[in-house]
DNA sequence: ACACTTTATATCGTATACGATATAAAGTGA
DNA sequence: TCACTTTATATCGTATACGATATAAAGTGT
């Protein structure tokens, strides 16, 4: 295999990686999100009411990560916290009215910003299921201990 | 488009971007280099002597993100930092005799750990064609003013 | 030569992202 | 019940990653 850096496929993950937040970033600003934010956002229009751990499975972030994401989306009123009633240990985060209801006005920006063009439509559901691959493989390597 | 977790391109690549980078971390961390290291290096590796902007350019980053990266290389001894003669403000970066004689143990490990299965030969080459695709549309929209 | 712009690097503030560690609640088995 | 383990969250230190700003050198046009 060659190792300069054209032939790297990590190396062209990582670029999309940051790519697509620079143009999320740019996107989401106007609403005072980031995108670490609006991918909390988004598991929770999933489904709402989840506690941290859950969030943490579902977005592949340790609790490290999310923790003060979680907390700068309930400062600025995003989400609720609120304790568990089974588990005193859990929090819960909930949506507020405003992420309901800003729901619409974030999807139309994103769709206006990177949906607009042919590539994505066309191209974008081949290249998600090559990584969701790629994801398998490489979350069975994280996992296990090879080598 | 659904706009639900399961179905973003985004995320799939933003799982990867993290993925790749704990893997690849664990694999160099006997090395004392990070993932970001690493990606200097190969660069260099592919054409020694660059400066600061050249290596900007080619990684796709800022400087105020690789000033601190490069900084680390040379203190831990992997890069030598030297004035251009021809353009006072431009600092040019060289692999040491360390970075040169370790590159060959780097590329086994990575080696070992990421492509001693059959996914990666296999589906690599294809997922990297399409990434590049993505990054150049990506690219795109990043440089110019749409919507 | 000199005002103006551009280029190259440096620094700063904010926000992730990770692993390690800490703490408390819940679960488990003798 | 009680020691032990597991689970859920919190915090800390290190390393990116970004945009904005600052500074000095190089380039440009008159």
């Amino acid at each position: 295999m060659g190792q300069t850096l054209e032939h790297q496929l990590c190396f062209e993950v990582y670029k999309a990686a940051n790519q697509f937040t620079k143009l999320y970033a740019k996107t989401l600003q106007p609403f005072g999100l980031t995108y670490a934010q609006y991918l909390v956002l988004l598991a929770l229009w999933e489904e709402d009411h989840q506690t941290t751990s859950s969030l943490c499975e579902k977005l592949n972030l340790g609790i490290g990560t999310l923790n003060p994401v979680l907390q700068k989306l309930v400062e600025k009123g995003w989400l609720q916290k609120t304790p568990s009633p089974k588990d005193k240990r859990a929090a819960i985060f909930s949506l507020t009215l405003l992420a309901k209801e800003e729901r619409p006005k974030i999807e139309q920006s994103i769709i206006n910003k990177l949906f607009c063009f042919d590539f994505l439509p066309n191209e974008g559901p081949i290249i998600k299921e090559k990584l969701k691959q790629l994801n398998e493989f490489l979350a069975m390597l994280n996992k296990g201990e090879h080598v």
